[in-house]
DNA sequence: TTGCTCCTCACGTCACGTGAGGTGGC
DNA sequence: TTGCTCCTCACGTCACGTGAGGTGGC
């Protein structure tokens, strides 16, 4: 949320808050390469709610414009309608999540496999038996400590 | 790909292979509650692939037919147009390979975790020692052993 | 012949973006 | 006053489904 980017001038060097609504709808609308007109139905339509000055003007943030600019790639190179755009996004959402959950258990899993190992060294160390590094399980172990060959 | 179903008629039951080519466009039409002609505009644009009798009329399966009612779904109730259904039927089969990838993994923490229990709860009877069964993994572990107290 | 299939073409409807028109505050 | 904002309304375009029209084989 607090992410950070560089904007770049002919002098000078700005470093604005992704989420803070810093541009007016003329400058979003130029920004994204769309109509302003086109931003408002979009608002109506719940597909981006950029913040709101004082006065009750539209501020869109850095990620608003990313945000309109994956729709206008939707809407213009895919052909997507807005129901489309609006499902879709949801999906990506969804779609995000379930990597990062997914890459969280990978990790879980190498950390796992690794304490095993290491268990399994350690009754070996101490019991002076053949133990096989642990990397591919496989279901029903015998009861007693598993005495396996080395593949490599 | 084999899996069957059960089609109830007033006296006979038949059992039909999910993806075999069965009803003809008329019928598929009927089925799926669509016009004959959207059908074919729906095959044109490579959203369904029927099969084709040796007379090159087209045959529909039940999952065909599903499909259909996928689509018709997404078109009439969320007000899809036909480049969102192609979207979103590739997003929703790659969203369920995840699913099942997450699921295997789940799977293979369990495991995981048991297979680490046991070998501990091992070195704890031979050793005598005492030790913590195997659930809420820390990074960092000691390089012995380590002996934890139960939590609960 | 009837009723289905195959196909192509044309029309009506609807979503959506553009633009005009009118308001109000720096 | 100029140039922006806010808003609503109307029009043009395009996608898409329906339907007609004509063919061919059981």
């Amino acid at each position: 949320m607090a992410e950070r980017r560089r904007v770049e001038t002919s002098r000078v060097e700005v470093t604005v808050d992704e989420d803070r609504g810093v541009f007016m709808i003329s400058v979003a609308a130029e920004l994204a390469e769309m109509h302003p007109q086109t931003l408002r139905i979009y608002e109506a339509r719940g597909l981006i709610t950029p913040k709101r000055s004082p006065k009750n003007t539209r501020l869109y943030s850095q990620r608003d414009v990313e945000r309109l600019k994956r729709i206008q790639q939707m809407t213009n190179e895919e052909g997507l309608n807005l129901a489309g755009v609006e499902t879709v996004l949801e999906m990506e959402a969804r779609v995000e999540s379930m990597r990062r959950e997914l890459e969280a258990m990978r990790q879980r899993t190498r950390e796992l496999e690794n304490q095993l190992n290491e268990e399994m060294a350690r009754v070996h160390d101490r019991l002076n038996t053949e133990i096989v590094p642990y990397g591919a399980y496989e279901p029903d172990p015998p009861v007693e400590i598993p005495v396996r060959r080395p593949d490599q």
